[in-house]
DNA sequence: TGTACATCAGTGAACGCGCGTTCACTGATGTAC
DNA sequence: TGTACATCAGTGAACGCGCGTTCACTGATGTAC
């Protein structure tokens, strides 16, 4: 958040400003709250460069969204692969990757919802579907689940997330009407029924 | 879907265009399946009247929107509490329930999507979530349910129908990366082991 | 029964705005000779 | 070592567009007298 005039990248360098205006693109969606926000001209504004400029990293707004939209998927891949690798038990594994992966939702609404309204935006997805089948084979293999159908259990349980994930933070404060309603253990619980954890509910560190 | 050009409405009747505009703003977010195309002269275009007329019945767009999702919220309970009414046996009263729920979203993937993104959507969807919690009521008096919490249970099947609603047709044909996914499989499922459902996972008729 | 008038449903033209995109440009930096 | 030139990163001005909204209006229909 440095307050200087934007220099211009060296001779070889122009490749720099495709990063700069990517991460420009995220700030603004992510402070927004609202993939409306997501135009070329405002995000060139985040950039602190001119319109025209983006035409020189990207052939058009399209192209800037994709952009985005891949990285994005990149990060939650990553933080749902980082989260697990901090486990070494394979419940505690399975558990720290569905909460980076709704937590990255929670912290980035607007995004999260971008990402999953494209209607391109499987081929992505499945990097993390992936990581939750393997987590669950993990607790298969150290009988801590007692699915008989990993690769379906792990459908069940990637959708109840993408459902946890959606209800951000406004829902939250607006379901008091429901009576409090615990967050975190409801991931926990949804982890034990649709992954078929053998072990009691306890709470997920965190 | 008739070419007629429109009438105006006689006398007493000006209110008749309110509920034309809904319609056609429903119409229109429907068809598009993208909510950016709900523009105040796209409505005035899909109803055959003029942009100025919109403004005799509603404050500004924002009016337009909050009535269509009000109409939305409406047509949703409704079709779940129908659906769930259709059916005798408290189990099958949830399934059929929960059921027309998802159908809502794969049906109007757009306008589900807007219903949900809109953050004070929580009042509306309070009714949704009470039907389900009572027809999670009726398994738990009829023996069919082992329950021990059934508001925090409502709220786990409530967050995965949520998740399943919004993954619509486009994902279903992209996710064969997945596997062949039988959706109403899954809600079955989903309803079995978040209502603690006893009875054995017999697929939901429809 | 006739007529002036108020009411009502809806319109055409115009506005200012932010948008995506195109164009010819500027000016710094490296390279050929 | 000097200089002409190509390359490169980025810009300012302008375009046409669809948008939300405002305004003064039109013309049909009911009502008062």
């Amino acid at each position: 958040m440095t307050t200087s005039i934007r220099n211009r990248n060296p001779r070889g360098a122009g490749e720099h400003l495709r990063f700069e205006i990517i991460e420009a693109a995220i700030t603004l969606i992510d402070a927004a709250n609202d993939a409306a926000a997501l135009t070329l001209r405002g995000v060139a504004r985040q950039a602190q460069i001119s319109a025209p400029s983006i035409y020189r990293h990207f052939s058009d707004l399209d192209a800037v969204i994709t952009a985005v939209l891949a990285r994005s998927f990149e990060q939650l891949t990553q933080a749902l692969a980082v989260a697990a690798d901090g486990q070494r038990a394979p419940v505690a594994r399975l558990l720290a990757g569905c909460r980076a992966y709704v937590d990255f939702g929670w912290a980035h609404p607007a995004r999260y919802r971008l990402m999953f309204a494209a209607s391109g935006y499987a081929a992505d997805a499945v990097a993390t579907f992936t990581l939750i089948e393997q987590a669950i084979g993990r607790c298969l293999a150290a009988g801590a689940s007692a699915s008989t159908d990993p690769h379906a259990d792990t459908y069940l349980l990637w959708v109840a997330m993408h459902g946890l994930a959606t209800l951000d933070k406004p829902a939250r404060s607006d379901y008091l009407r429901l009576g409090p309603i615990d967050r975190p253990a409801a991931l926990t619980a949804l982890v034990h029924r649709l992954a078929r954890i053998t072990a009691p509910e306890t709470p997920a560190a965190g």
